[in-house]
DNA sequence: ATACAATCCTTTGTATACAAAATGCAGAGA
DNA sequence: TCTCTGCATTTTGTATACAAAGGATTGTAT
């Protein structure tokens, strides 16, 4: 031992390129480059990737799972609508998602979580001063990460993940709006007390509006892009 | 119309072979015919189901996102291994689940699901009469069906179907034990009382119960296999 | 001008071929 | 006997080739 620590090989750099596909597009429709109903042709994205269609094809067989892409049979993929029902639904599992996770993380978290849940809060503070959305929204992720991983709930952290991603973009305009700030501040303390307390019923509570304000914000914004 | 609807062509039959393997490997994990670390080799595979690799590999991709298998780089895929932690995560979301479902379906249940359950629930009462596992099962999916259905929310309606299959091998088991069945006709019955009668705190915790027995049988069943 | 039909082209679905990495085994040396 | 090294085999990762289905376009007939 010693040398080997040295030599810090990152040997975990591989990735087979079916993952590298598979983020890039799912990137892509995340952020909106891609649109929905956009259609996914293998080719043109393996020229354009610059690989065979072979990974295409595994990458977007992930993408379908994941609710991303719709495949029509014979026709091949294109980029899932979004529509108001349907994220609806995915914020109404959200909801119930993290308030399990803060439910669980009132039993579970460790010393040293509170206090990085702490740290979090006020990073959170600090980083709504910076008025950039983009640091804003990296302190939230912060926060939330530390939430999920206390509660100790492999398949939950991944679930919540998932669904966090699909808001991607909506969260991200949400977060632009300064007047949301502080009561963002003021839902986030609340929820790190109740935590730190171990007080389910209120953090949960708590969780569930901080959900519902997302809510509320992103159902607006597609009536606003629509008009 | 009228003549277009006799001609019931069943063009929806055709299926990618990609799928077709994916619901057997599937198929197979699930019942245990794959063993929890079984490594699956695609020629194998391939020669084994009479098709090429390609349609495996996209079948593994599949598989993997659900969690079935587990990939080892440059080493291919193998059969996901069941920890009892494992299987407490995948039961403490589908609690949350389960419950999520049926405080909607009290909200969102039709008069003629209110039937259907009814009728379910009676079924499942004579089915256990049958003393037949598979019919027994079939009568209970059938009455959880309804209720997710009912709960009008796509999302959920995948989430809970996928936990359910995920523990369909001790679910079997589970069924089979006759000293449970009284009290499985009763939680039903409970749960489907509250929900006709939109009491969402009963229903909740009636499903919660229903959740936590089969737990405390799925873990039970663990120990005694190790034994 | 419109409707219908044949044909071509695009695109997917599947199979196969080739390259690179990893594993296992055997043999040589200490 | 044990270990290390090198080779052979296996298996994945990627690319390409071929077949069939769908859609579009063009031409023709009414």
């Amino acid at each position: 031992m010693g040398m080997n620590d040295n030599i810090q090989i990152h040997m975990d750099e591989y990735l087979p390129l079916r993952d590298v596909v598979f983020k890039t597009l799912r990137q892509g429709i995340l952020t909106g480059e891609l649109k929905p109903g956009e259609r996914l042709m293998e080719i043109h994205l393996a020229t354009r990737l610059g690989v065979s269609r072979t990974p295409i094809r595994e990458a977007i067989r992930m993408l379908e799972l994941e609710g991303l892409v719709t495949m029509i049979p014979r026709r091949g993929a294109e980029v899932a609508q979004i529509t108001e029902k349907n994220l609806r639904d995915v914020l109404e599992v959200r909801r119930a998602l993290d308030a399990l996770a803060v439910e669980l993380a009132c039993e579970r978290i460790t010393g040293e979580e509170k206090q990085a849940l702490a740290d979090a809060c006020e990073e959170f503070e600090r980083a709504t001063g910076s008025k950039d959305a983009k640091v804003i929204t990296q302190a939230d992720v912060k926060l939330h990460d530390i939430i999920v991983t206390a509660a100790r709930n492999e398949r939950l952290t991944k679930l919540v993940n998932d669904m966090s991603e699909q808001m991607y973009r909506y969260r991200f305009e949400y977060i632009k709006d300064e007047t949301k700030h502080q009561s963002l501040i003021e839902e986030h303390r609340i929820i790190y007390r109740s935590i730190v307390e171990c007080d389910k019923q209120t953090a949960s509570e708590a969780i569930k509006t901080h959900i519902d304000n997302q809510e509320k914000s992103i159902i607006n914004q597609i009536y606003a892009r629509q008009a």
